[in-house]
DNA sequence: TTATTGAACTTTTTT
DNA sequence: AGTTCAATAA
């Protein structure tokens, strides 16, 4: 069959297929079985994916109602949309969301028979934390943050407190804790991430009319980035299915890096068992990098167990062996970043420079010297729009007035701005919340005798508040004109940002903080500009701010240089990647075998997002948690061959301790009467007397004088792998 | 009831 | 190091 020439098949569509390489071509055409598309790192998954739902309308004239296609992120979910968009033009009637915002949306269409109300709101895992706080004051924070992730662990798998959660954590209050948080979260009337998909999941399972309905609309259901699906996911995926849905799912177990919040890899690795008659195509060509850049990346990930199997290539064979830059400390390393986007400008050099690293908390000395430096940046993630205290009290209004049952929004706000409304009236006003059905409104109402005057007259007026916004959300008053002359509900939410008093007090706490916090503010009045002045819009406008967390706030959109974790790259690509801090237990973060296959995926997505350079930085001495420590190479590094790469040390001392003759220099084996055997990784002359830094098997690490210390002795025998690769 | 001060504790990674 | 928590004063 040619389909290419078929009647309505537009243009750039045509375009678009006659430039896909044959894999490509191949997932794109393949409609007769469920089919698994094996795409590396750059080989053109996200065009496949697109030009799949444009082929299947255009060509095949499917209807496009009848195409889900599934991502993780916000981000994906809007490229994937754009890109449809240029291919065919009834795309936009594809569905196209992330698991999480599709199960919202089948929630809110399915209210009634889910049990929840149509305003609910979507509880993060802080909230969630806030919730477990006021079922269980007598307990600690950290250990209510850690319940919280074991019950959203728990969904991911979609575990009920009833099943076993063993497997889980072994904590034996899991299960009672766990039963009493979703009781709670059941009355509000709420749902978390975690409800998101396991609900739907449930209802799909147990009614068979939603679950008919669903599988008659969707015909086609292709998942992007399956190799970050939980099992949750995955069942509603199957849920999703009957006997003649097509299925195609894409994905990369090299860049499974989400295991930490339940994904499982076995789901890629299984899903031809699973989906019978799976036609498996593979994407190995890249098309981002350049070759010495797959070479370094491949080297790494080839050590892990467990994978399906995939070489990269590239036709762009040339290029710059990546570097090793051996620093001493944190503020070289920031030193010698900043170098290296000064010379990037000095030069010219077109392109984004991306500095990646581990953790979040890694962002802070790149951010000062960028912002002292006045080098525009851009940071993706780290204080997320919607996490900003500002915003989080502006939402707990919003969702108070959406959801009269929401504990969370009520206690944080109740005396936001200060009111006088303090814990003992708080207890109070609680008191009634049972009377009052859950509603914490009509609760206020019913406490307002027994609360002193001074409460009672504030909660009246925080009452009101609400009394005022539910007019403006019926009636018409003084909203504001859209272009399009529909009334927004931006007016709505500045008028109950100035009602509330929030306007005025954060605008006070950026005086004494010199912080934006107003400014973030407005800039939720402009995002809820977009939707129309209703209970239904306010519904849609939160659960778009609940959803999209990678919202930054006030970025600027044309800088040359990116502040990044090495997640939040999934899917992105930059001309220049520095991948820092390379260094034991901070990458990988610690030995346990099963993470540390994931840390090497992670640092394979890293090394593949850059199109022409990849860095490696790696310090001796950093500051962690406030106290300097002595840090080891990454193992990663020592992983490499050691021609792809190219080192360059700017940490002093070591040459010289290489060449001094000493017999305990670096690599040598040791034997510790304490701590058992280990290998001399640095060795170094202190004043008169020799150094040594010894890693032992255990993977605790220590300094000795040898000459002193005679439970440490040198051992005869193998040369080590490490020290001596570079 | 709130504001202030001092102490403790925190750090993966995210929808 | 930066925030959050607990005790104390106003």
């Amino acid at each position: 069959m040619m389909h290419n020439n078929a009647p309505g098949v537009t243009a750039s569509l045509q375009q678009a297929l006659a430039g896909l390489n044959p894999g490509q071509r191949e997932a794109v055409l393949h409609q007769s079985s469920p089919l698994l598309i094996l795409a590396g790192a750059g080989s053109g998954k996200t065009r496949v994916i697109t030009v799949k739902i444009a082929y299947q309308i255009e060509a095949l004239g499917h209807d496009p109602r009848s195409i889900l296609a599934v991502t993780f992120t916000n981000k994906a979910a809007g490229e994937m949309r754009e890109r449809a968009a240029g291919l065919a033009e009834r795309a936009g009637d594809v569905t196209i969301r992330t698991f999480h915002s599709f199960g919202a949306w089948m929630l809110r269409r399915n209210a009634d028979v889910a049990g929840l109300p149509r305003g609910f709101s979507i509880y993060d895992d802080s909230d969630a934390v806030s919730l477990l706080h006021s079922l269980f004051p007598e307990r600690k924070r950290p250990d209510l943050a850690r319940y919280s992730q074991a019950i959203s662990r728990a969904k991911d798998y979609c575990l009920t407190p009833e099943d076993d959660l063993l497997e889980i954590s072994e904590d034996p209050d899991l299960p009672r804790i766990y039963a009493a948080y979703q009781k709670r979260l059941e009355e509000i009337g709420n749902v978390d991430f975690g409800d998101l998909i396991m609900r739907p999941v449930k209802l799909l399972e147990s009614e068979p009319a939603v679950a008919q309905r669903l599988q008659s609309r969707f015909r086609s259901i292709l998942v992007d980035e399956y190799q970050d699906s939980n099992v949750a996911q995955y069942r509603l995926l199957r849920a999703l299915c009957d006997q003649t849905t097509f299925v195609c799912v894409v994905g990369d177990d090299d860049q499974s890096i989400y295991r930490f919040r339940g994904a499982e890899v076995q789901n890629i690795l299984s899903f031809s068992r699973i989906f019978p008659g799976t036609r498996v195509v593979k994407l190995e060509q890249n098309y981002r990098s350049t070759a010495p850049i797959l070479d370094l990346a491949g080297a790494v990930v080839a050590r892990n167990e467990g994978r399906l199997g995939k070489h990269l290539y590239t036709e762009r064979t040339e290029g710059d062996v990546p570097r090793l830059i051996l620093l001493g400390d944190q503020d070289q390393e920031v030193s010698w970043v900043i170098e290296q986007v000064r010379s990037c400008q000095r030069e010219d050099r077109p392109g984004v420079t991306a500095v990646l690293y581990r953790t979040n908390a890694q962002s802070r000395p790149f951010e000062t010297a960028l912002l002292r430096e006045g080098i525009p940046y851009r940071i993706v993630g780290s204080l997320r729009f919607y996490e900003r205290e500002e915003v989080k009290d502006a939402v707990a209004f919003l969702r108070f007035l959406a959801n009269p049952r929401d504990e969370v929004g009520f206690r944080r706000i109740v005396n936001k701005p200060a009111r006088g409304i303090g814990a003992k009236t708080l207890d109070r006003l609680l008191q009634h919340q049972g009377v009052a059905r859950g509603d914490l409104r009509r609760a206020c109402e019913y406490g307002l005798g027994e609360v002193s005057k001074k409460a009672a007259l504030a909660l009246k007026e925080f009452l009101q508040v609400f009394d005022e916004m539910e007019r403006r959300l019926e009636g018409d008053q003084d909203a504001e004109l859209t272009p399009a002359g529909e009334k927004t509900l931006a007016s709505a939410v500045e008028h109950l940002l100035e009602i509330s008093g929030l306007s005025r007090y954060h605008q006070e706490q950026d005086q004494i903080a010199g912080t934006q916090k107003l400014q973030n503010l407005e800039e939720l009045v402009n995002a809820a500009s977009l939707y129309p002045l209703s209970r239904e819009g306010l519904v849609e406008f939160l659960e778009a701010i609940e959803l999209d967390s990678s919202r930054d706030v006030a970025s600027s959109e044309d800088a040359r240089v990116v502040l990044i974790t090495m997640h939040n790259t999934k899917g992105l690509e930059f001309d220049r990647v520095i991948i820092t801090g390379l260094e034991e237990g901070l990458f990988p973060r610690n030995d346990d075998p099963r993470e540390l296959e994931e840390e090497r995926r992670l640092f394979y997505v890293a090394v593949t997002r850059a199109h022409q350079e990849v860095t490696l930085t790696s310090c001796r001495r950093r500051r962690l948690h406030g106290r300097f420590m002595d840090l080891l190479p990454s193992r990663f590094l020592a992983e490499i061959p050691r021609d792809l790469v190219q080192v360059e040390s700017f940490q002093g001392g070591d040459r010289a301790s290489l060449q001094d003759g000493s017999p305990w220099q670096k690599g040598t084996p040791v034997y510790h009467d304490d701590y058992g055997s280990g290998i001399v990784i640095r060795s170094w002359q202190a004043g008169a007397e020799r150094c040594v830094e010894v890693r032992f098997e255990t993977g605790m690490t220590g300094q000795f004088f040898p000459a002193y210390d005679s439970s440490l002795e040198r051992v005869a025998g193998a040369e080590n792998s490490w020290g001596d690769s570079w």
